[in-house]
DNA sequence: ATGAAAGCGCTAACAA
DNA sequence: TTGTTAGCGCTTTCAT
């Protein structure tokens, strides 16, 4: 049997409520009971029950992170910087990963609102009113990442699009005539939530519309490397491919180097996000950087005030930046 | 205000207990009275408080991991594969990063203890009888992975020592003469748990005893890639480097392509986990793969079986294998 | 089949 | 300064 604050009340002869004031130091109690029954506590090797806590205190000091999975590297990073910056904060972690199934989705988030979490951090694949309407009825307060929602719901992330924008720019400028853009698919669009990746769309397509080029082929399938299987990239004018991140941009590398392709010379490669495996691969990755880690430290910080002072960080102070890489791939 | 049994009970006219019967669907209940509670759960839009449940059960429902961090892509499928894993069985997962602290360990634990989660799932850093002493106070199920603690505690993993032991083998096959380990800095050995490490150096010397070979420098500290700069491979008889991870065997390609080497023909490497990155790396590496989420997924059961059934599932059923991957590299 | 009531371990408000 | 007591929301036992 767990020792429970009877037992340190009995064994030192004094009433739960001391007991309680002692080991919380709350006021109202003479030191030297005080330590009479911090003492008693440490022999009985005395352990709090959080559970019977977070009942009368309404609150369990956890908070809840929703994430499609971790295969993205950028998602373990931003994972430990969550754990991390929670348990500063005195918060611990619960993990639930989706796999990007919408209705899994849900069901996570329903059970950590079940578990009583003080928040949620949430990735979601979900969008829409119906969603928003959803989330709503738990009235915990939830902070939004990289996949925006709606203004109903705080948000932190980077300018996607302007990246993108940004890092294509340079690309355009280094005299790419041709562009080939590898997205993941969008079968579901209009469904499921893919603000991330419709943003760093859109930011390539203004950024080939300011330098008045239309040329752009968009792949949204997962059968890209059947795609550029059948082009002759020797015969082109020099293309340029933008891959939505950095794992179809390896993929396609590797792709391209097996068909016999020099990179940069015949194609050039393009990625995002700047995973940091790409360090041992050659030639080294052209893509766009962005902090993955201040974006979980902003996330919790945003959250727990929302939490413990009734408000959100607001958004002016948790803009982040990021940051075009130049590699030898493009 | 959420809405509890009682708003339910008040609002069907019934007592509490007869909620409770309907929603949890106990026996002892008329199927009419059970369904107009269930429409008004419904209705009011009741969600049950797990908090509470638990309080009065003895059970959270929810299980620990403790990790030293995701920064080796393995630990991240491992954490995937836990998570999808404990949910199939009702469970939610706390995680807990301790940054190879063993204090960090030791809080993390016992914060676990006290949120009062029904298992853990261990990756220690810390060990020795002083250290099993700790966990034995708590009185949780607890299952050990990778890093083997003591036969007191039900373990997972892979037979380290005969996997690296099989591939220097197969090295030595190759007709390498010499043999460079690195391994990471062993400063705190019989402080910390480096048992894995321990284990995969152990099985390099053991390969190198059965092959007659005494010849081997063993690196244990991080300023490696110093060491290698002094050597001339090209003079050298064929020189084997196996790196008790791929993170460093990545490391040691990386600076020996810069240094001008051919690998493998001026010198060759080996690495152990097979992460998946692997896949875009060139030449591909050498290495041995284990089934990291066959780990996770035999923690689980094995803890959950403790818990429910009061018995873990015995080793013989948790052994693992590995399989060695022949690259280019070596 | 249903209701009443005790209690899980803790906190907090009120008495003494 | 200390003790008493009433819950937090739920489950469970014992009456009815």
């Amino acid at each position: 049997m767990r020792v429970t604050i009877k037992d340190i009340a009995k064994y030192c002869g004094v009433s739960s409520g001391t007991v309680d004031r002692a080991l919380n130091n709350r006021p109202g109690i003479k030191e030297k009971t005080k330590q009479k029954v911090l003492q008693a506590a440490k022999d009985l090797k005395y352990r709090p029950d959080f559970t019977a806590r977070s009942l009368v205190k309404g609150r369990t000091m956890t908070l809840g992170i929703v994430l499609f999975d971790l295969y993205n590297r950028s998602y373990a990073q931003l994972l430990t910087a969550v754990e991390l910056k929670a348990r500063e904060y005195g918060y611990f972690l619960y993990i639930a990963l989706t796999d990007k199934d919408m209705e899994n989705e849900k069901q996570c988030i329903e059970y950590l609102a079940n578990h009583k979490v003080d928040g949620i951090i949430l990735f979601s694949v979900n969008k829409g009113t119906e969603f928003e309407e959803y989330l709503h009825g738990f009235s915990i307060p939830i902070i939004t990442i990289f996949n925006f929602l709606s203004a109903d719901w705080e948000y932190v992330g980077i300018p996607e699009r302007a990246a993108m924008k940004n890092g294509v720019s340079h690309i355009i400028d280094k005299g790419y005539k041709q562009f080939i853009y590898i997205s993941p698919p969008l079968k579901y669009k209009g469904i499921t939530n893919i603000y991330t990746q419709e943003e760093r769309l859109q930011g390539f397509l203004e950024a080939l519309a300011s330098n008045d080029l239309k040329e752009a082929e968009i792949i949204r399938h997962n059968d890209y490397l059947d795609y550029l299987e059948k082009i002759n990239f020797r015969q082109r004018e020099r293309t340029a491919i933008i891959c939505s991140c950095d794992l179809y941009a390896l993929e396609v590398m590797r792709f391209l180097k097996t068909k016999g392709y020099s990179i940069p010379l015949d194609v050039g490669i393009m990625g995002f996000d700047n995973i940091d495996v790409l360090k041992y691969v050659t030639p080294a990755l052209t893509t766009i950087e962005y902090p993955v880690e201040a974006i979980g430290d902003k996330a919790v910080e945003s959250l727990v005030h929302k939490i413990e002072k009734g408000s959100y960080i607001t958004k002016e102070n948790t803009e982040l930046s990021y940051r075009f890489i130049a590699g030898e791939s493009i």
